[in-house]
RNA sequence: GGUCGAGUAGCUCAGUCGGCAGAGCACACGCCUGAAAAGCGUGGGGUCACCGGAUCGACGCCGGUCUCGACCA
């Protein structure tokens, strides 16, 4: 199999526990022949080194087997954002590019897979600025904020809920920082232009989801997790405030401080793992572009083939 | 068997003096431009355990029944 070396990739996505890594190794595998893919991990959580099993992240197996990248890219005390991401995954996907491979996204990170696949331009950043704006959210109002930010910039005011504080005082930030309007940045998100990247998305029915994941994270704590995590916690006694984030890692640590029994982490832990999937869908589901393939019970089997049969269409007839 | 307490949304519980049944969580839906496994918003949902009574009007008051819990026997 080949595709065009210009830019073109092709995307695996869906919801956690969809089995998208699965179907990703069973693609590399069968285009091995002729080099074929090489795999691009489009993972907020993956990119931390020492996070293995609650990330879910590949195995050493399948990483000697087809090359992976963007993972374990810096160490959990790393506070890390969707510039870095982006930056480093145009090396990895022109790394690839280069050695006449094509790159395989991996992803359920709605966020960063956009990064890549649109054409972004995701405004610098004001630390200094965005302190000041935070404390101010605190002792004056939110609201008061998003009033100034309508002053400077109505478009991007009428496209947030005042009471939404993030969105708010970054949108401040930028404008006061960059001295252009936030929304002179582009259109947002809500655009989807043709782009060269064929995406498949795994659907499934949500009950069924719902039992993949209770035991995948059942299965996460027989092998080990809150080892992992207690392991973690020596190590980078001060996580970042992005890595503590991680689903997994912030319930087992309340566990490990006493705060809640094992069975009410993994209990939190499935709970919110369920919430994840549920926005993961609803943020792909709006986007056109994607091939939707029905999953019922086996990733692979049922979806490997369309994917193929799709791709081979794309390029045409052998000549 | 007796005494006391409880029974209200899927769950945990508020509900003042008798006057249009509420919250949090869950669930559904939407949003998202340097935290995104994060953050924000909107919505649906009720035989107030059951039966009867007094009252213009009952989740609330009166009588009874059932269920659960604690205590006493």
């Amino acid at each position: 199999m080949t595709l065009d070396h210009d830019g073109s990739a092709v995307v695996v996505l869906g919801p956690t526990a969809s089995g998208k890594s699965d179907v990703a190794m069973a693609l590399a595998r069968s285009a091995a022949q002729d080099g074929g893919f090489e795999i691009v991990a489009v993972d907020a959580m993956q990119v931390y080194r020492r996070m293995d099993i609650g990330t879910a992240k590949p195995t050493v197996a399948d990483r000697a087997a087809v090359p992976h990248h963007l993972l374990d890219l810096v160490d959990p005390d790393h506070d890390f954002a969707v510039t870095e991401f982006s930056s480093a995954a145009s090396a990895a996907m022109a790394d690839i590019r280069s050695r006449g491979k094509v790159p395989l996204l991996v992803g359920g990170t709605g966020l960063y897979l956009r990064a890549l696949t649109d054409p972004m331009e995701i405004p610098g950043s004001w630390p200094e600025i965005r302190a000041a704006l935070e404390h101010r959210a605190q002792t004056a109002s939110v609201a008061t904020l998003h009033a100034e930010l309508a002053e400077l910039d109505p478009i991007a005011a009428a496209k947030m809920e005042p009471s939404n504080v993030r969105r708010v005082v970054r949108a401040l930030e930028v404008c006061l920082g960059s001295g252009r309007r936030f929304s002179s940045f582009g259109p947002g998100l809500d655009t989807y232009p043709a782009v060269p990247f064929v995406q498949f998305g795994l659907r499934w029915a949500r009950p069924v989801l719902a039992r993949r994941i209770e035991d995948r994270v059942h299965r996460m704590v027989a092998a080990g997790l809150p080892d992992e995590v207690s392991q973690l916690l020596q190590e980078f006694p001060g996580l970042s405030r992005t890595a503590r984030q991680a689903l997994g890692y912030k319930e087992v640590i309340e566990h490990l401080d006493g705060r809640i029994s094992l069975d009410e982490a993994v209990a939190q832990v499935v709970l919110r793992t369920r919430q994840f999937a549920v926005r993961q869908e609803r943020w792909f589901r709006r986007d056109p572009r994607i091939r939707w393939i029905d999953i019922h019970d086996d990733p692979v089997a049922e979806s490997v083939g369309e994917i193929e049969d799709h791709l081979a269409r794309l390029i045409g007839p052998p000549s």
